[in-house]
DNA sequence: TCCTTCATTTGACTCGATCAAGAAAAGGGG
DNA sequence: CCCCTTTTCTTGATCGAGTCAAATGAAGGA
């Protein structure tokens, strides 16, 4: 990827700004980063740097296809770069630590619902909810369950 | 569905208070309903009930596992009591209209994630985007015959 | 360089949700 | 049936994420 942010902000008809500039490295560096995150970090580089032009900054950066939202539920919305590939997220319920998950199928959206119910579907999202490797408990016995699979709510495989 | 309200309150050890009878009756009326929704419905016949009891009640209802609470990104919270069944949701990106969705049967590739990262996985949630029939920009002409005579581009939002 | 347009700053404000203290009620024991 | 303990509800303050609006400042084409 040799295309300059820059290039990549004209190609979308955005100004090149020092504040998107710094925003974009925040990113590159920090993925899954919420805005005071990144608020904080781009003031290393640009100290006068208000939260207000980082909202404002994401926006520009998602509506023009630079960047993506995410917003795990009961936490606040995460930016990152990766866009235009079809990838979904596994969420740390108690540090909320955010992976990258591939999509093993690959084309989005990876699953069809049985019965649309009259909706027409653009998007399927998928979230994985568990525990990462710092905040699961117990020694780490390093079993290959996965994903536990009871017959009760939640979890499907 | 011979298990009264009161039976389940007291078989999750909640006692059986007017404001869970109320809040429970509204769910089964209006699934996928939010806060202030159920506050609304839920004066009806208990004019003194305050948000924050619905709050309280509805926090009580999910830890005890006879609601679940689903949180689509930009939305207030909603709150439904089919639970126990593995299901998921179709999002209206438009009006926000909310519909359940079986878990497609067999072929679910992406509810296994290749690679959890160090992740242990105890559930995925699937959000499927798009839009409702009402919201759905004018189908080829009147050929819908699935679709009563309604005023097309209906008043919903 | 000028000038128009787009961005950012500043500060107020909205909305959903949470926290805390006291009053009310549920429901088991006497 | 009443009392007492515990849970639950009410009232009101508070918080955090995000938005809105007016005015200043920078970007970049003419």
């Amino acid at each position: 990827m040799e295309t300059t942010w820059q290039d990549q902000l004209r190609t979308v008809g955005l100004r090149v700004t020092r504040p998107r500039l710094s925003v974009l490295q925040v990113l590159a560096e920090r993925p899954h980063a919420d805005v005071d995150t990144i608020v904080t970090a781009a003031r290393a580089v640009h100290p006068t740097l208000s939260p207000q032009a980082v909202y404002g900054v994401l926006e520009a950066l998602v509506a023009g296809g630079l960047a993506r939202r995410i917003e795990p539920a009961g936490a606040p919305a995460l930016f990152e770069l990766r866009v235009g590939d079809n990838h979904h997220h596994l969420v740390c319920r108690s540090c909320g630590a955010v992976a990258d998950v591939d999509c093993t199928v690959g084309a989005a959206p990876c699953l069809t619902p049985s019965d649309t119910a009259g909706f027409v579907v653009d998007e399927a999202e998928v979230v994985f909810w568990g525990l990462c490797r710092e905040c699961r408990p117990g020694p780490p016995a390093v079993t290959a369950q996965v994903l536990q699979n009871d017959n009760r709510g939640g979890a499907h495989a």
